[in-house]
DNA sequence: TTGAACCTTATAGTCGCTGTAAGGTTCATC
DNA sequence: GATGAACCTTACAGCGACTATAAGGTTCAA
């Protein structure tokens, strides 16, 4: 197969598969005389499992990780379930943030519904937006989302 | 003030501040003799309002318009209304995708909680994800999630 | 006068790709 | 055998919002 049917198989680009296997996620593929890559079915595998453990919030360091102790002969899966354990408490932390972060949004936009636009040469930009930052300072602990 | 002060007034780095410069988000700030940035007290408001836009998840391209618009007099504040119920219906969406995502993992993670590590020579690379990667066939054709 | 703590610019790196440029290959059709 | 479309190759720039580093100048107290 050439990569572009790997592609297609994968849902995957071609440039993401080059991307891979330059950040060493995949072993050099092999290349016809004339330099175009040739891959065998295992190929798609190892694609599959890349692309599942991306979806499941892995990096691509985690999943090389993971992959070098598979390809050297150790059970990669109790790191598996290590690192999956960490990204879901993570995932909770990030939902909570966001949850708190839309609940804000939503209480300052049907606080501001009914306030009067206004240009002003004065210090303030958007006196809405300033309402919103004299919020309790203790909010502002929450860091940048995602 | 010196941009340290800033800094550590605003709780942003000095770093951030530059680039905000550098951006266009701030006017050049005045200089010492020897080169040193100098602010007056509105660079607090200013920041504040940046700060405050970028917690509540608007872009610094955003933010840019809406300081432009203030910056020639005319009132940003409908422009704002605009941009953030927008921001909120975007802020739905990503929650309720990482809600999925959330109840996937955690799915995931009871299912194999029983399972055996093993290590393998064989195709598979862990056989923890690869159950996970064996999911029905045209799933594969949901585009790659960011 | 030494040293720490501050400031300056410029440049590279982060992450996981995508997009583009500039070119070579394959294959069917004219 | 010439043309063209569809494929492939490498290399490099760009995204967003910064952070980190290098290499140097300034300020101020001990």
């Amino acid at each position: 197969m050439k990569i572009g049917e790997v592609a297609a198989r994968t849902g995957l680009t071609a440039q993401a598969i080059r991307y891979y296997e330059r950040e060493g996620l995949l072993p050099r593929a092999s290349r016809t005389h004339t330099g175009y890559r040739l891959y065998g079915p295992e190929a798609l595998n190892r694609l599959a499992f890349i692309k599942q453990a991306r979806q499941l919030g892995l990096s691509l360091e985690e999943i090389k990780r993971v992959l070098d102790m598979s390809d050297s002969g150790r059970a990669p899966c109790c790191q598996v379930r290590t690192l999956l354990a960490g990204k879901l408490e993570h995932l909770d932390r990030t939902i909570a943030e966001l949850v708190t972060l839309r609940d804000q949004l939503r209480r300052f936009l049907s606080k501001i519904a009914g306030m009067p636009d206004q240009a002003d040469a004065s210090d303030h930009i958007c006196r809405l937006i300033q309402v919103a930052a004299a919020v309790p300072p203790d909010a502002a602990r929450t860091r940048q989302s995602r």
